[in-house]
DNA sequence: AGAAAGAATGAATAATGATTCACTGCTTAT
DNA sequence: ATAAGCAGTGAATCATTATTCATTCTTTCT
């Protein structure tokens, strides 16, 4: 048996197949799934497009692989500020603000995985996101009816609601392409855009005006 | 001269122009832009693909076209329940339901006009049609603010999240392909869904409770 | 009827992008 | 050193669609 596979060659295909997932990660912040073609990924990856096939079934399953890290990379984030201390209704403000500004500050991928019209395969794993989502903010929400710091509402449909009020204010007017150059990596403490968003949520939720 | 466009071949012409219209508005309707290709337009209203070209510029002008006119045909609707009598708040209850429950009807359409990614030329119209509904609603929210039946607020901004909560609710779970068989052209009178959706709207808007 | 002009046609072309596969070159184990 | 076998390559292929244009109808007017 002249050739068996060696801790070495896991190694170094592991990295590669890493080096492919950043690569795609990379194009798809930077113009949405429909940018990061096979060839551009490659060439990014420093490989072969034929290689990209050595490590992925199809364009698909990469995306969806793609598709899978991003999200749980935002619906950890959101968890966490969720289970932080503090009544229901804090916590919430604190998760929407999270899940605001990592859109803000990365409004092309929050667009790729809010809007973008994907691949089958891709959108089966939206749904999970969506999910995630809905069961997370939803979770909160009744904890807030429970603990009375919140009115009495459908928990589900209320954090539908959340999610398409900060989408829509951050991808509609942000989207397309017109996220133009304006880097701002030093955005971590306010912005009167986040702030009314959050304002309308909060009083969605609460139906009262801070 | 042996020939000179007469009447009978403008109505022809006008026509054919109309069928087309017609049928990519039915493709739309049926599967987004995306699935609206000029084959399949050309077949489903009985003409060559050439002829499309000569009524249209070029694809990008057709949808352009389609979607101004599916725009209006909205923005119409909602401007004429924000026209009626009564108050800014009652107003602007029935012009979302309006909004809401058409999108429902059409969710397909809405997703298009809404959030399918789209050329340029069409991607513009999209905007006037967003400015169109945040000009609506935020000159009603302003005349609630004015006769005190709504606190103050970021207008704008609230009527962005209207949208967007509208938007998520209908498009997220009923969008992509999944809006199966289920025909209801009876729904004219409530949707429980239609409801709380507004529901949560009107408390962000107006703080209260119903 | 016949000639001029436009309208309609749809097969051919062009552009884009995913996927394949015959080949080259490394790694491994003897 | 060498044979076996896998990894990497990237030009070629396939698929999909918009768009063109040489050709074939139709209409109009004398």
């Amino acid at each position: 048996m002249p050739y068996r596979e060696t801790e070495k060659m896991r190694n170094r295909k592991a990295e590669a197949r890493k080096r492919i997932i950043e690569c795609t990660y990379e194009c798809v912040s930077d113009g949405g799934f429909r940018s990061a073609q096979i060839t551009r990924v490659a060439a990014c990856a420093g490989v072969a497009t034929g290689t990209i096939y050595r490590h992925f079934e199809s364009k698909e399953h990469l995306f969806a692989e793609i598709f899978r890290i991003a999200t749980q990379r935002e619906v950890d984030k959101v968890a966490e500020a969720l289970a932080t201390e503090g009544n229901a209704v804090t916590r919430l403000e604190t998760a929407l603000r999270q899940f605001a500004e990592r859109a803000l500050r990365g409004p092309v991928m929050a667009w790729s995985l809010i809007a973008e019209p994907v691949d089958p395969k891709v959108e089966e794993e939206r749904l999970k996101f969506r999910r995630a989502y809905a069961e997370l903010f939803e979770q909160a929400i009744k904890e807030g009816i429970g603990e009375n710091s919140l009115p009495d509402q459908d928990a589900r449909q209320s954090s539908t609601c959340l999610v398409g009020a900060i989408a829509e204010s951050l991808v509609g007017p942000l989207s397309p392409a017109q996220t133009g150059g304006t880097d701002q990596t030093d955005n971590n403490d306010h912005d009167p855009l986040v702030d009314s968003i959050i304002c309308f949520c909060m009083q969605g939720l609460t139906g009262t005006r801070r």
